[in-house]
RNA sequence: GGCCCUAUCGUCUAGUCCGGUCUAGGACACCAGGUUUUCAUCCUGGUAACCCGGGUUCGAAUCCCGGUGGGGUCACCA
């Protein structure tokens, strides 16, 4: 037999911005499609124009691309034509006619019926039912109609939908390729609409139908699709077609563990973006929840994931979505970028922070990022760190007091550094060079390390916290007029202590 | 509630199929120490888990049975 091309799809419905959740589940289906040289598609599931969000197919699309899960059909920048439906997105909504010609082929099988029930009277029996502490399934009404009737109601014009004619007493069986061998009994499945009165298809009519036309393989989803996997099973035998394999990936849970969904916030990915965590890192932790290589490897980029993937490493238990090993992963990207490449992704929250990007040199920005580098565990926060390189730094006295130090003492030593730096040549402001004469200075006047660097440090930064003395000086000699900036600083350390 | 899925440190997980090498390994977080003028990085060490109960076996995290916990799902939403 010849071997099946692997063909997978990412079919999200366009009701808002992509998340996580949906990023992971699009990673996997790319993966595994590139992998084994296949395809990966992408299907817009917009069945349902109540919920359909304007901009959310653009958002999906975008996203997609900035990750790199740059979809090989269904993409509408495909063949440089940016029509709509036509190459692609797949929008089901544009293939309306293709689900109600396979509803009426199911009818004509009566493997489905119309039914004319009205909204009232579903109520009214789902009450009846709950009352009975039945589980809620529509009753078959319906299908008791004879052909005369149908097509008298139908001729009436009388609202009316497509259902789905489940059999009783059968088992209905399935292989997933997380799970296992799945069984349940058609006895506990309703007789699901499939298509809708106003003539579009419910999701299982339409995933059914698409996942054959389209030639996927794989069908890789959350899930919560587990439940509803029978009918479509049911479906693929009535049009006497073969089901595709069925992958159900376990849930991205919060921290209470439970499914992660909008409403909690922060899960588009957009959010993440905007928060300063890199694609790359956010890729590479998402790919870790619900998979791992088995091996003890845990930073690996798109292309040594397309290596590494496969369907039995999977795990079948959901997962929390933690934050702090993202922001370790953030961190570990951030570390390893080359420092131009960490400028240019830096540029936006600079500016966001109200620095002038011209009115310095690049190779200032460079330098103080080289400093914040190890520091950085998320791109926005380079902001506020680096304030104080481009206007003084506001604090109190007490900053610049070392351990129980005597405060004349780190006075003196200030007055005596400020005049030693004086004599320095200002294009010796190197960090090399700073760090050899100043200690070898602070050990020919017996003075102590911690009494000179550590007020040094807080007269130039203004902070608890921060980069070396040398390192700062040698940042700020890249200006002009640098030296004169570090020896005011000092100075106004100095008034401070008096 | 019915049905389905699931169960190893706080979190992500290895080990489970093919019982012993598991006094259960790694990573994040946390704690302590080292390097250091502070922070960060880096290095070293530490706390911390096999859901419970039976059974099979010389021996069970691993196999069997029964509970329990957690989750998902039961729409003219996907």
């Amino acid at each position: 037999m010849e071997k099946q091309e692997v063909r997978t799809r990412f079919a999200p419905s366009p009701t808002g911005f992509l998340h996580v959740g949906g990023l992971r589940t699009a990673l996997y289906e790319f993966l595994w499609a590139r992998k084994n040289n296949g395809k990966f598609i992408l299907r817009l599931e917009d069945t349902d124009q109540e919920r359909t969000v304007p901009g959310a197919l653009e958002n999906i699309v975008q996203t997609l691309t900035d990750f790199g899960l740059t979809p090989d059909e269904g993409f509408y920048w495909d063949n440089g034509v940016k029509e709509r439906g036509e190459y692609g997105p797949y929008l089901q909504s544009k293939r309306l006619d293709i689900y109600k010609k396979h509803a009426e082929e199911l009818i004509a099988k009566k493997a489905a019926y119309y039914c004319f029930c009205t909204a009232q009277r579903l109520e009214e029996l789902r009450k009846q039912q709950q009352a009975e502490k039945l589980p809620p399934k529509y009753d078959k009404h319906c299908l008791s109609l004879s052909s005369e009737e149908v097509t008298q109601k139908l001729q009436k014009g009388e609202p009316h939908v497509v259902r789905l004619n489940v059999p009783s007493d059968k088992k209905i069986r399935f292989t997933d390729a997380v799970h296992g061998e799945i069984e349940v009994s058609s006895n506990d499945i309703d007789d699901q609409i499939l298509l809708k009165s106003n003539g579009f298809p419910t999701y299982h009519l339409s995933v059914v139908v698409d996942d054959y036309l389209m030639k996927i393989s794989h069908v890789i989803r959350g899930e919560e699709w587990i439940p509803s996997t029978p009918k479509h099973i049911l479906l693929y035998s009535a049009f006497g077609w073969e089901s595709p394999q069925f992958v159900h990936l376990p849930l991205l849970l919060n921290k209470s563990r439970k499914k992660l969904s909008k409403r909690e916030g922060a899960v588009a990915v957009r959010d993440f973006l905007e928060k300063g965590y890199l694609p790359e890192a956010l890729l590479n932790f998402v790919a870790l929840l619900g998979w791992n290589p088995k091996t003890s490897e845990e930073i690996f980029n798109l292309r040594e994931l397309v290596a590494q993937f496969s369907l039995d490493k999977l795990n079948k238990a959901g997962s929390v979505f933690d934050l702090d090993k993202l922001d370790w992963l953030n961190g570990m990207y951030l570390r390893r970028m080359k420092i131009e490449e960490l400028f240019a992704r830096c540029v936006p929250y600079l500016v966001k922070a109200g620095v002038n990007i011209e009115k310095y040199p690049k190779q200032f920005f460079e330098k103080i990022l080289l400093l914040e580098q190890e520091r950085l565990k998320k791109l926005s926060e380079v902001g506020e760190r680096v304030g104080y390189f481009f206007a003084d730094p506001q604090y109190d006295a007490p900053l610049l007091i070392w351990k129980n130090a005597d405060k004349q003492v780190i006075l003196k030593n200030l007055q005596a550094l400020s005049q030693f730096l004086q004599t320095l040549d200002s294009t010796g402001f190197s960090k090399e060079v700073l760090e050899r004469k100043i200690k070898d200075w602070i050990a020919q006047n017996n003075l102590k390390t911690g009494e000179v660097l550590w007020p040094l440090r807080a007269a130039l930064t203004g902070l608890e916290a921060s980069p070396g003395p040398f390192e700062v000086m040698d940042a700020l000699a890249v200006l002009p007029d640098g030296k004169e900036i570090i020896l005011k600083r000092i100075n106004k350390a100095m008034e401070l202590l008096f």
